[in-house]
DNA sequence: ATCGCAATAAGAATCGATAGTTAGCTCAGG
DNA sequence: CCTGAGCTAACTATCGATTCTTATTGCGAT
């Protein structure tokens, strides 16, 4: 039998490694995940794997067919277009409550984990073009820190959820196939900026244009969502 | 065996069952699950009644507690005025788009659903004052209608299930125990009139008291919470 | 009497086996 | 050559038994 990690059961475990599995892009979108692999992968029952599948989709990061299985949820446009107009609003509410509410430790906070951001290397070494899990961890804290003084749970948790959901879509992006340029740590520094300077407009703006530049990235760097705009079927 | 419902999965019908039972108050807040008890109640098998209760811990409708299993989630002042600014904002932002948004046939939705929400008796018949169930799944569809024509299914789900949980407290409302009056058919007919003329600063105003006033009933008319304000211990 | 430890019982988590479903293939009939 | 009923293989959903955890109770030592 599998041993336990951190979690306090087994499934917890399996739970956070597929949910970073699917986070860092080691399964593709739309793929299917069949319970019988990964229990082997896992060394774990049938029955946790179908439990953590299950919580997953309800998370929406899986989708569940009856009687056809689970499957990694597929990126298509326009769920991206919602995704990103529905983060626009209820991060940027969350952002003006924060920064308007932040008090003397959550700036320290936000100096703290952007200071830690500029310092992790978005690529890991070597010749492959692999994304640092490190860098996808402290970003996730990055922006989670910045909203975390609007001091509502709830509504942190569904930004949390939006956030992962997210992610997906940044970790499909082909670097060099995007004609859109940005320079992202400037976009993090400039944000932490008027975080820190409690501009709680300036942080909303700046916020909703990292979000959408994502966008803007994403519709072309990657394939699939490239082919759909050009009125091709999605993969 | 339990034989199949409307839903195409065995723990797709328990689910709805025990998510309707749970809405319905028919089990209590901070009440434990047995996983045992609810297996012989729906005649299935534990690792149905599990899945189930996993997939409603994930929406926090119940909360799960490693080695301990499973209760409804419990009702507390905190979590109340959490959940009442979590849906004043985003809540707010919805019904604004969709008010703004909303087209003919949308308009032609809202008149009906809140034409059946008229004709709907609260109450069911007899001395006891029961709540029907038939009216909780009216008034939540009225809720639902107002915000769809905002075109964005992700804003949707998360107003749904901010709705679900605070369904919990409007249910818990001991009649008559209350201080403050109102009239709740009036506040959903002017609701539904600002849609209609699409004034979604009005729309989004009223939507905004109506969700501060069934607050306000909360605190006051659910025994556990108006001790709790009253500084003893929840129940 | 109180504390701490051990035994126990209740219940939670995990397991592997069985039953049920679907998609794909084969082959007879048109 | 096409169609579709029936078969088959692969996989999903459900089941009940087993293993493990936690809370409780009883007992002896302080």
């Amino acid at each position: 039998m599998a041993r336990r990690g951190t979690s306090k059961t087994l499934s917890g475990d399996v739970y956070s490694q597929l949910r970073d599995a699917i986070l860092l892009g080691q399964v593709r979108p739309g793929e299917r995940l069949k319970p019988t692999a990964l229990r082997e992968e896992y060394d774990v029952s049938i029955s946790v794997v179908r439990e953590v599948l299950t919580r997953l989709a309800e998370q929406r990061l899986v989708v569940a067919e009856p009687n056809q299985g689970f499957s990694v949820a597929p990126l298509t446009r326009a769920h991206l277009e919602e995704l990103v107009e529905a983060r626009c609003s209820i991060e940027g509410l969350a952002i003006r409550m924060s920064v308007a509410r932040g008090d003397l430790e959550w700036e320290s906070k936000v100096l703290a984990v952007h200071h830690r951001l500029e310092g992790t290397p978005i690529w890991l070494e070597g010749p492959e073009k692999v994304i640092n899990p490190e860098w996808v961890s402290v970003h996730a804290a990055f922006h989670a820190t910045l909203l975390e003084a609007c001091g509502n749970s709830i509504i942190l948790d569904v930004c949390a959820s939006l956030f992962d959901m997210a992610e997906l879509y940044r970790r499909w992006n082909e670097t060099g196939t995007s004609t859109v340029t940005r320079d992202v740590a400037k976009e993090h520094r400039d944000l932490a900026a008027a975080a820190l300077e409690h501009d709680a407009e300036l942080a909303e703006k700046l916020l909703v244009e990292h979000i959408r530049t994502t966008r803007d990235m994403a519709l072309t760097g990657i394939p699939a969502l490239a082919r759909e705009a050009a009125g091709e079927q999605p993969a």
